[in-house]
DNA sequence: AGGCTAGGTTAATGAAAGGTTAACGATGAG
DNA sequence: CTCATCGTTAACCTTTCATTAACCTAGCCT
């Protein structure tokens, strides 16, 4: 039995061999021609754990879908783009393992991409939400439980306190932050990550054990609740 | 200034056309156009955090280079491969964070790759502390552990104490530590250094067998437990 | 002994890092 | 086009830390 693939791709004939391909590497592979057939099969992607998505598609480009479907599924995506098309909205989807490859492609390296995004969700895909002391967050849905009342955070908060959770009890450089989430280490980037913290700390000011203390010259102390 | 990479390519157009695209990225670019040449500089491979291996290199193809220098350094690798060259040996090193990129490369993609290594990379360095008798020094975070307490030092504090630490039962001269952390010698500074040991031998109070003594004229004879 | 200097100690000072709040400007939805 | 949203930049304030200053003690010389 192999891992359930999701694959979105309008041309009849490289569907037809991608599909195969992939079966014959024991995958299983469910096809759709239109992306709204995708939309529409909320069972398929509750049940799937990669999607294939053609970023050339009618009505609905692959990186739109991809963002419509975020908002209530968690799922990896692997983007079929033309040679020399623009990938820069990848960047903007950023939550997690996503890839793209560029068509036409070497067999190989289409297993190579679906392994690799395979191996990281594994490793990275934790609970649905998770519970942090007197709150919940639920990181797919950028979303953070408290008392009942949600508070809906921005994508660059989810992002931040999604790492942060990855490193409880640990210190965690300012250098690194800005590395991971921005790229690069700059002067402004730095201030900018200073509000996000005041803002973080204001969401989580109800419960006292949650702290992010700053360690001068060095970055943060994360502390939540087991 | 942005992150350091380490490129290794051969051919000097491509090198050149990658290190200043790279360059004008914000990333600080070291460039080799022999394996050897990285491998005997072990201080570029301690102080960057991602090296970029052309595959088909003279005298030693990079997937080797790649396992030589994960013997003793921890960076991730993005691997640059000629199309249609086989990439089985990629899998081989498994080794979390690596990525490949087949040549020609569109510059976008290489960039995404490089920032989706980098985003990957941080989870997974590891922390050292070393052991001072009743007290553990971490060096990277520059904080003194006493009787389960964490003292948080200054970034100079935890320097000058690295600096001790290189010299474990040995004399070392004021100018020279001068000369080391300050870069230069007067008086000010001087003055200065005093009133750091003063501080180091306070935190210090709680094992007798951990001394600064100071050697009038010449500067300070350090002591450590094994 | 007394004078001189290196170093010990503590407190004052100024610069830089970080906290906070608000304004700005790009982006995208309606 | 207008409005809302969100990341970034700006401005202002607080805290922290290296430096400087001031005063004190111990060693060394004649």
């Amino acid at each position: 039995m192999g891992t359930k693939i999701l694959l979105v791709e309008d041309d009849a004939d490289l569907g037809m061999v991608l599909k195969q391909y992939l079966e014959s590497s024991d995958f299983e592979v469910k096809w759709y021609t239109h992306p709204k057939a995708l939309l529409e099969d909320t069972e398929a992607l509750r049940n799937n754990e990669l999607a294939i998505l053609d970023v050339m598609l009618p009505e609905m480009d692959g990186f739109t879908l991809a963002k419509t479907i975020r908002k209530q599924h968690e799922i990896p995506f692997l983007f079929l783009t033309a040679k020399g098309q623009s990938i820069d909205r990848i960047l903007g989807l950023k939550l997690g393992a996503d890839d793209y490859i560029t068509k036409p492609c070497e067999p190989e390296e289409l297993l190579l991409r679906i392994h690799n995004i395979l191996r990281r969700q594994l490793s990275t895909t934790p609970i649905k939400t998770v519970n942090l002391g007197a709150y919940a967050f639920n990181p797919a849905l950028y979303q953070l439980i408290f008392n009942d009342t949600i508070i809906q955070l921005t994508e660059k908060e989810a992002e931040l306190l999604s790492l942060f959770l990855n490193h409880n009890h640990q210190v965690i450089n300012r250098k690194d932050i800005l590395e991971k989430l921005w790229g690069k280490d700059d002067y402004f980037l730095g201030r900018s990550l200073d509000v996000f913290m005041t803002r973080l700390r204001k969401y989580f000011q109800h419960d006292s054990r949650i702290s992010f203390d700053s360690i001068r010259g060095i970055g943060f102390k994360i502390e939540f609740p087991e």
